[in-house]
RNA sequence: GGGGCCGUAGCUCAAUUGGUUAGAGUACCAGACUGUCGAUCUGGGUGUUGCGGGUUCGAGCCCCGUCGGCCCCGCCA
């Protein structure tokens, strides 16, 4: 008989009177004395082993000694179970081996802590991080990385289907200007130089483009040396893609397609395409981010028109001054306290360059109790009724200001009241487009810098404004967002090396820079570049939303923590003198082996 | 760089105003038990209260420092 005939989640009552061997890990042991049951498990699932000893004395002898995430192999028969033994919790519930003989492959240490699901959850992270080939061999996380490799394959094959071609691109690449801080890695060939790793193969996939290949896919690593947050790790994975002859909205079709297969692959309901879409100035006015979150309401309106003649001096100094007057209604949260609102909002509002935050409470009688509501109009109030469909139990929140100002607070507010209404379900996933995002900001300095990336193109009626009004260009630029997380975004990108040179020129990069960072694409753009655009898509992110999950650090094998360590490797580590010599590299601090060696501190 | 939460048995947690021998559940160990499937019953505490220092007659608890984990702001073209 082979090592094992079946695997622990396959076995049927069609399969009794089978002689089977199967090789797992005790999952529990059940010792009644006469009878033993072992609960053998592997990555498929469960199976009952009963051992008797007038079945075979050695093998329940054996069947005593063994104990938890031990590795064994048994052989024995299979059994259907009389009606009222059938467990209807596991698969395999209708039948149990009747076993023969059990060999202990391996024995194991008691773990350190639980491995199942309903306990191991409330484990520390970092435990669960340190021994996380323990964790994985949860089935909440070996679901969690099974829905990653179902949903990562329907998308490669998507993309296969629809003609593309997956390329690799190199993990070595040269540091970019912009952007996150680079990971460097020393040459040892050419001293004092360094390679970057690639904070996305942006540059690669034009060139890619310039090279013929049409249509290119990758699930590709990328890396950035920033803090961490519960959706961003070091290292991640993205869904990188780029096509040529297309515009913005092929791009999009192309990937409504490609999530309606992903949600199949996750099982879940299919969206409706197209997925819907908006312009960033919408998502703003109506939800205060690029990012909006749609599974619930209490969207931000303007009351400029219902103040337009105020008396009330705050609101009409503001509109005055070109100003907006703008509201939520947090809907039947009449009664959040007077912390919430008066010190944990109003702390926000302040910490986004607002005064403060006005606010209306409605009673349960219809009454409104508010400080500034006696300065308003009747016309006012009729007007404010209506425009936020004011009913008993409403919180309405207020934001006057600079409209940059006053929708992002109000856009934060929402989502802070949408969660402590409870109004956002956790079982429902709506997508969104928001396009034309601008393409240019300006950073703390005052700076011209790009909002997405300089090989972006702006919409063809604004080009003229380039130099003379830059902020008011809008670029032919895309993210997707699902569940008020931005999943990946792209552009359509700029082919021409003399509107390229343009688009540098208008940033203020100088000359030099351009030449030294840029050379290799603006001379690509001179080879016969083809029109082209993509995007790219946080796989990690992807997976996490479609599975529930709170961290991506849930759907990856190895994570690192906050700090980025590997608590498992145990990386970063100090390495030899000789290593550093090698690389031309000399240390300015000295390791110290505090915090487990992953910690470095300065002299 | 900043704000917040946390660190007590293998795990999850408790421990009154600073009080004498640091507990519970679970895991684990031993014994019992022939139909369990979160088995049950009996017995057993296995501890550098993260680490270092201070205050005190006395510190798990107070103070200072430090290490680590998590959440957030900044940062992430």
């Amino acid at each position: 008989m082979s090592m094992r005939t079946h695997t622990c989640g396959e076995l049927r009552a069609a399969d009794a009177g089978a002689q089977v061997a199967l090789c797992g890990w005790v999952d529990s042991v059940r010792d009644h004395g006469g009878l033993i049951f072992i609960d053998l498990r592997d990555r498929y699932g469960l199976t009952q082993c009963v051992f008797d000893p007038q079945d075979s004395a050695a093998a329940w002898d054996a069947a005593q000694s063994c104990r938890s995430e031990f590795v064994v192999r048994i052989e024995g028969e299979v059994r259907g179970r009389p009606e009222e033994m059938v467990n209807v919790k596991i698969g395999t519930g209708e039948i149990e081996v009747r076993s023969l003989a059990i060999e202990v492959l391996n024995k194991a240490l008691t773990p350190p802590f639980p491995l199942e699901d309903r306990e191991a959850e409330l484990v520390s992270e970092d435990l669960r991080l340190e021994y996380r080939y323990l964790d994985l061999r949860r089935t909440g996380m070996q679901r969690a990385l099974m829905a990653r490799h179902h949903i990562l394959q329907a998308a490669r094959t998507y993309f296969d289907e629809q003609g593309f071609v997956e390329v690799e691109t190199p993990i070595l690449t040269k540091s970019t200007p912009e952007g996150a801080r680079d990971y460097l890695v020393p040459s040892r060939v050419i001293p004092g130089m360094f390679f970057a790793l690639p904070q996305a193969p942006q540059q690669y996939k034009q060139l890619l483009m310039v090279a013929g290949l049409d249509r290119y896919v990758q699930i590709a690593r990328c890396f950035r040396d920033e803090d961490l947050r519960a959706d961003r790790q070091p290292e991640f994975t993205q869904i990188d893609v780029e096509m040529s002859f297309v515009d913005a909205d092929d791009v999009m079709a192309m990937v409504d397609g490609m999530l309606a297969r992903v949600m199949a692959a996750a099982e879940l309901p299919a969206p409706q395409l197209p997925l819907p879409r908006m312009t960033w100035r919408e998502a703003m006015e109506r939800f205060g981010t690029d990012k909006p979150d749609l599974r619930f309401g209490m969207e931000i309106v303007d009351l400029g028109e219902v103040f337009s003649a105020t008396a009330f001096k705050v609101f009409a100094r503001v509109l005055e001054a070109g100003g907006v007057v703008k509201a939520v209604n947090a809907k039947g949260l009449a009664q959040a306290t007077i912390k919430t609102v008066e010190e944990d909002w109003t702390g926000l509002a302040r910490e986004g360059g607002l005064g403060g935050l006005a606010y209306i409470r409605v009673q349960e009688d219809g009454t409104w109790k508010s400080p500034i509501v006696k300065f308003f109009s009747d016309a006012e109030r009729a007007g404010l009724q209506e425009a936020l469909g004011i009913e008993a139990g409403d919180l309405i929140l207020f934001a006057a200001d600079k409209a940059e100002k006053a929708l992002p607070v109000l856009g934060r507010i929402r989502l802070l009241a949408g969660a402590l209404a409870e109004a956002i379900p956790a079982d429902v996933f709506r997508f969104t487009w928001v396009t034309d995002f601008p393409l240019f900001e300006r950073n703390d300095e005052g700076r011209l810098v790009s909002v997405h990336h300089p090989f972006t193109a702006p919409l063809a009626e604004d080009v003229e404004l380039l130099e003379t009004a830059p902020e008011k260009v809008r670029a032919q630029a895309y993210d997707i967002v699902l569940n008020g997380t931005e999943l990946g975004g792209g552009s359509i990108r700029i082919h021409d090396p003399k509107f390229q040179a343009r688009m540098f020129k208008v940033l203020g990069l100088p000359e030099a820079e351009v030449q030294s960072r840029f050379s290799h694409l603006l001379r690509a753009l001179e080879y016969g570049a083809p029109p082209h655009g993509g995007l790219a898509i946080g796989a990690d992110r992807l997976v996490m939303l479609l599975t529930g999950g709170h961290s991506i650090r849930d759907v990856i094998a190895f994570p690192k923590t906050q700090k980025s360590v590997d608590l498992l490797m145990d990386a970063p580590a100090q390495v030899d003198d000789k290593q550093l010599r090698d690389i031309h590299i000399r240390l300015a601090v000295t390791p110290t082996a505090e915090g487990g060696g992953a910690a470095a501190k300065p002299e």
